[in-house]
DNA sequence: CCGAGAAGTTGTCAATGGCAAGATGTATGC
DNA sequence: GCATACATCTTGCCATTGACAACTTCTCGG
């Protein structure tokens, strides 16, 4: 683990949040490799030996957020509101990823870490929105109706599509919309 | 509106239709300019007369996705349920506009046109999401949830995340979960 | 200590985005 | 009828990019 030197030391990781950084500040059609490797100080096409390719690189990224997410759930416990709070809690930590995740066309879907991840995330998120309470068809549409909503509000407030005031928690704003899944 | 010559006619809608389904294909970042003017049948830089750039092409889109989003507001009334079907209907019918529209930072959010249509679905989404009943804080949380579950649900559906037998009606798998909001 | 392989570099090529300058068609005013 | 302004489209160009191949440098196990 050298800092420097020909070989780098920790280049997967340092091109990872490179890309974060980049995709964060312009979106997600206007990053290049060569910036990235750039950015990390290294050649153009040192990237290339740790992720193929473009699409190598959104996979590994989609990977790591699903790991992200299913450790926040899992912190949160199995209660409906405490992990639909862990999940907009993730999202609006780690936007990037989140967007990644989300388009399956961008990335290689059925890349194993990818799938992995994604499994034991959504066992995590089924497990949360189980505590919702109806079972009428095996707590199916109640699982979907918690996901959706949760999905939904942090998708949103990470377009910034939902107003409020400057310097708003995003948490607290997302409360009292998954509780309105509860009663009433 | 002639439909070859040296003037195309009607190159604006054949590019924005093309831009469609290039994405729609494979996705936000492994388009180009370049392959929508040959889809054309025009010279690589005719795009560019119409729309200036990538991002200016991307912006035309979003106003469209938000003007179809109005409209299909618009004829589906104030109800909730059939507001939220109407918004799952565009979503799933129109994926690439969708996605587009809440990636803001990948077009000129600031647009006139984008600004104008946005509004315009934003005031007919406020309505519909009012009818469904509370109005503690004045609808602002009734208002949220009932967006977010329709835009979750929506989100969740295009990216493939929620597993149902092949040829199932993704109108039939929303009304349920978007019902969940309401009573019970 | 040495051989295999991982990590990184240099070089290259077709393709792309964006710009400039020119060609072609259309519309408007007189 | 016609000349002139303008929108539309083309051609030509250049820096940048993604991807690949061949090569160099480092690390590590036996």
């Amino acid at each position: 683990m050298r800092a420097i030197g020909y070989h780098h030391g920790d280049l997967r990781r340092t091109v990872l949040a490179a890309a974060v950084d980049a995709i964060g500040e312009s979106g997600l059609d206007s990053w290049s490799l060569r910036e990235l490797a750039r950015r990390a100080g290294v050649s153009h096409a040192a990237p290339a030996h740790h992720f193929g390719d473009k699409a190598g690189l959104l996979t590994a990224l989609a990977a790591e957020g699903y790991a992200l997410l299913a450790d926040a759930l899992a912190a949160a416990g199995p209660d409906f509101l405490e992990a639909g709070l862990a999940y907009v809690r993730f999202a609006v930590a780690h936007p990037v990823h989140f967007g990644v995740m989300f388009q399956p066309k961008i990335y290689r879907a059925d890349d194993e870490a990818v799938q992995v991840a994604r499994e034991r995330a959504g066992r995590l998120l089924r497990q949360g929105a189980e505590t919702v309470g109806s079972t009428a068809d095996g707590g199916a549409t109640t699982a979907r109706a918690g996901w959706s909503i949760a999905h939904g509000f942090a998708s949103l407030w990470i377009a910034g599509a939902i107003p409020v005031p400057p310097g708003t928690d995003p948490l607290d704003a997302a409360r009292p919309v998954l509780a309105r899944l509860l009663g009433r």
